[in-house]
DNA sequence: CGGCTATATGCTGAAAAACGAATATACAGA
DNA sequence: TCTGTATATTCGTTTTTCAGCATATAGCCG
């Protein structure tokens, strides 16, 4: 890495989204934090491929990790560069719209009510950002 | 490509953001259009390189181009997805506070106002989105 | 301690992306 | 038609990214 400075980080936003997968788990992660399990049961998708997107994930700062015994949940991190405020935005607006992140955050909610997954508390989502569309991104019809 | 129809569009503008060289080309076109050569002068890098970037930009949706005799201008898509809109609005309100974008457009305008690039008419910005700030997203300090 | 579960990480091969250098195309003007 | 300039594209190579598989770590419980 030689002399981006500040907009690394932004890059590293877009690299982050740059990935179905990782998109996908961004997507979930808008609904409330999770647990690596839940995820995979999502997306029925290896445990090696989603720790190791994860990994990414938090590396380049889109998520925070907190471990509470042997489950390690993820959250969508805040502020930890100005693309990441939009991309933020971005997700909680576009979910409502793509047929994909409909059916994933359906077959969440559907696998978590019949117990199927390791939900240990239904903690609470962790965005701040509302739903209501953006004002500024109703210009174009 | 297998069964992601919408979704698509969105994770073609990350790809397509996800590159240092292309980012700053991005940053460059919130001032104006631009036609290739004034590319390679500011970002100093070869012309193939530039127009394979400008390539990918426009086979991803994120550009526009039209020919003027043997200039070719490029412009920032408005409106080819959702992730597009939400990415405009960031490039002209992050173009204020990174340093190398910065330098790029002072090197841009240093370099049109002597006429050290071609520019035969300064055709006017396409890019609609205001640069006041985007209200939704001045919830974190 | 030993076994079980959840998660992370190392290794390897394959695929994709990016680059430099060279070549091709397209247009303008003499 | 020939020349020069602007841009696109091809080719061969190097780098990066991703997946699958195997293995390692870490915490719980007996």
């Amino acid at each position: 890495m030689q002399g981006y400075s500040i907009m690394d980080k932004d890059l590293a936003v877009f690299k982050a989204c740059s990935d179905a997968t990782r998109l996908r788990i961004l997507f979930l992660l808008t609904e409330r934090e999770l647990c690596v399990c839940e995820i995979m049961a999502v997306l029925d998708m290896p445990q090696g491929k989603i720790s190791r997107h994860l990994a990414v994930l938090k590396q380049y700062g889109l998520l925070e990790d907190r471990r509470d015994g042997v489950w390690i949940y993820y959250a969508l991190a805040t502020d930890s560069s100005i693309a990441l405020r939009y991309v933020s935005v971005y997700l909680v607006s576009a979910r409502q719209v793509h047929e994909r992140v409909q059916a994933d955050l359906d077959r969440l909610r559907g696998l978590a009510s019949e117990g199927k997954i390791c939900v240990p508390q239904p903690s609470m989502a962790l965005l701040q950002v509302d739903e209501r569309q953006d004002p500024a991104l109703l210009g174009q019809p």
